[in-house]
DNA sequence: TCGCATTCCGTACCCCGGTACAGGTTTACC
DNA sequence: GGTAAACCTGTACCGGGGTACGGAATGCGA
């Protein structure tokens, strides 16, 4: 597959698949002899699934482990050798991220509600008016 | 006040004051003889607002605007004025962002904790694997 | 074999909210 | 009046994830 088929098929810009090669998120590919990228199949799953993690909330230097973590499948490795924590230890620690963000949320949806509620129409005024519900104070954060 | 303790007062870095005065958050202070800033005690107030509307999930443009909108108040607007909604209209679309972002992260949330269970360890296999619940499939979104 | 679509590469730029640095001036305290 | 701390300006850079552009070369169908 040419790189314009694969990105059309990803739904990736054709940009951004040398950016991903660039940043080692993709296997380079063979070339033609004029120079031009030859894609397996493969590569169109391999871009659903950064598209996946991406939105599961990993950031493209995470996936590059995770992707290169799968691939030291079994080979024992030498105690000098950088250790990646894998998949499920760094989903752990993602949903942690996750559900603490889902918490300051809400924690933020609260206060619009009530800033709604009170009827707050201006925030220098608010700042100064004792019942407007918005944290002035603890900012001590 | 001098800059520096306006900044140590509210919390903020040094350069920051001088990014919202450039950006017309914060309004232009008088200046001492040699060029030295020199604030009154409200600035603080101002930035304590801009921080709290900040932690609301306001832009620095947005909350300039709020900002600006309140001194509008009672003058009658020239038909010709740009009309910016005021601090309850936005109030009430940044709480449905909000909102809409909670739904997004529960659903990712929930992801996560399903791959947890199933016991996924490898990106690559995982997109083969029929079992695995990460939706590699409906990424037409 | 012609001609247009595609791809190549390198580099620069986008948003957002700051932060850092260099080199020079001013203020405040003793 | 000396000196150290604070402050001034302008400009460049950070991270994260791409996108855009220009000019040249290649690929593929008719």
């Amino acid at each position: 597959m040419r790189s314009g088929q694969v990105a059309a098929a990803a739904g990736v810009n054709l940009q951004t698949l040398r950016y991903y090669e660039r940043r080692g998120l993709l296997p380079a590919p063979d070339r033609t002899l004029g120079g031009h990228r030859v894609y397996p199949p493969e590569a169109v799953t391999r871009l659903r699934v950064i598209k996946v993690a991406q939105r599961l909330g990993f950031t493209l230097t995470e996936i590059t482990d995770l992707l290169a973590a799968g691939h030291q499948h079994g080979a024992r490795r030498p105690a000098r050798t950088s250790v990646k924590p894998g998949l499920q230890a760094q989903a752990a620690s993602k949903l942690a991220d996750v559900e603490a963000r889902i918490a300051d949320l809400t924690v933020i949806a609260e206060t619009l509600r009530s800033a709604l509620a009170v009827g707050c129409d201006d925030l220098a005024d608010c700042a100064t008016a004792p019942e407007c519900p918005l944290p002035f104070a603890e900012l001590a954060h």
